[in-house]
DNA sequence: GCGAAGTGCAACCAAATGGTTGCAAGTTGT
DNA sequence: ACAACTTGCAACCATTTGGTTGCACTTCGC
């Protein structure tokens, strides 16, 4: 809840998608932008570029125009952010078992 | 691509809601029932029952039923696969980002 | 046995999503 | 100057999503 899991949400919906999860690792190598990026995908790069909106609006990329193109890039620190929220809630997680366990046990 | 990654946006689009996120957040703490979760919350139980739905598809909930009220329960391991791919994509950009860097210094 | 509690199923609805196409406008190299 | 390339904007479309309501069915407690 509070903002904190609300941003979470906005970034674990952004990363929900196939494409847009593509784009993130393609990302991970190198800048580019959304004409490259369309080469070779199957959809059209008005749809890229929607997905790397998205990704933006969530915070996870950034852009930069250079002369007549735009390089997109990743946006580490949230990725980082996200790991650690999976890290907290399976933490809670791991030791909610622990107990249960000790419980059980005799 | 490959399997991997479908999975993966199987998963990062469940955790993609914000009231998903919180169901996950509570069942983290302990197992409950779908009209326990319903409980105190916006939605109705037919909503928090198809977010569960939605969660279990993804692997992150698994239930089982108990008497006349069904317990939903986290999965840890997916939430846990799910961090991995996090780990993985920030680590290949946090070298790039070495390597850019390497090549600009002087 | 009967009412209350908990669940499951189905129909339905508005809004968001992912995608397309067409076209105008700003760069670039020759 | 001009053709080629890259981007931006808008309209439009089908499907998915998140939510509701109503009702039938099982299970518990007394």
């Amino acid at each position: 809840m509070s903002k904190r899991s609300e941003s979470a949400a906005e970034v674990f919906s952004a990363l929900g998608d196939a494409t847009r999860l593509s784009l993130v690792t393609k990302l991970g190598a190198r800048p580019q932008s959304a004409t490259a990026l369309a080469d070779g995908s199957k959809v059209t790069r008005q749809a890229i570029v929607k997905h790397l909106q998205v990704l933006e609006g969530a915070g996870l990329v950034k852009h930069e125009k250079s002369g007549r193109e735009v390089l997109y890039a990743l946006e580490a620190k949230r990725l980082h952010e996200a790991r650690d929220f999976l890290d907290a809630v399976s933490e809670h997680w791991d030791r909610a078992i622990e107990r249960l366990r000790d419980m059980v046990e005799d």
